[in-house]
DNA sequence: CATTAATTGGATAAATTTGTCCAATTAGGA
DNA sequence: TCCTAATTGGACAAATTTATCCAATTAATG
């Protein structure tokens, strides 16, 4: 339903909440890579893609790393998710023909309606609804940093 | 959301709902990527697929070609789309580790529900549904046969 | 200023998905 | 029986996604 990369992507903002709520300011590549057990390298790049999109933010050098680019509360899984494997709204016949214009047949409305609830659940979810009450369940499955 | 192979396997279907409906049993190969723009050497795999999914029937020789395997009231979205590409329901924690026994953390709780959502969504759906009445719009875009 | 720790960006490799092609097999019909 | 039309299955190629590695750059600190 996502991929990878999206997967990957909203356990690093996840992360990133979760430690923030717990009063750390950053955190290196290296410790969101033990965290979330994604692959150091391939986290690297998953990580400067949403710096890019203004999801986090980047400090290079000594003492440096990522942090959220706002409050979680304001980054919704959509952001997270949009930005590094979109959800594929279905403007216009995805067969190219003309024939009806901008209208949709039943299958294609019917495939994007059902994007379109997709995207309404992850515009509804915030990254910091998924940052676990420390006394419950700890985030991401992991026992916390 | 869905992969290039399940579209090309759902306008497949209904496609062969659309002729059946309109009184022709059955379709080779060509004839439906004719209809539906589906790279034939390619949509001869997706047939084929189907085909061993139970989804459709094949008949071979000389006035052969594909029809549904039972009325298409009776075949959803979902049953298309699963046996191509199954929708990812997270069953247990993606990043294996045991701490929490089968209890999912938020993040991953979150996108199993907006997967079962989807799952519905698809399930809820009849290739009947999507076949366009002939006096409107025509089914896939396209003009019909 | 030198050292250390960190991101950045580029090159490259591996894996998966998508796409192509063709020989073998199956079946109908003259 | 022979010809033609069709699926089947396998090998292969291209494109995309996922993953690895490393040199260059940036920044803090002694």
């Amino acid at each position: 339903m996502i991929s990878q990369t999206a997967e990957y992507a909203l356990r690093a903002v996840v992360h990133l909440a979760s430690v923030e709520k717990a009063g750390t300011s950053s955190q290196t590549t290296q410790q969101i890579a033990d965290a979330t057990l994604v692959p150091l390298g391939y986290l690297s790049k998953v990580l400067q893609g949403l710096s890019r999109a203004g999801v986090i933010v980047s400090q290079r050098g000594l003492g440096g790393g990522f942090s959220l680019a706002r409050a979680a509360t304001a980054i919704s899984v959509f952001d997270v998710v949009q930005k590094v494997d979109p959800i594929g709204r279905i403007a216009a016949c995805p067969l190219g023909l003309e024939a009806h214009g901008a209208a949709l047949c039943a299958l294609h409305k019917s495939l994007d309606e059902a994007a379109a609830a997709l995207e309404k659940s992850f515009r509804d979810t915030s990254i910091a609804a998924l940052v676990a009450d420390p006394n419950r369940g700890a985030t991401l499955c992991v026992s916390p940093q």
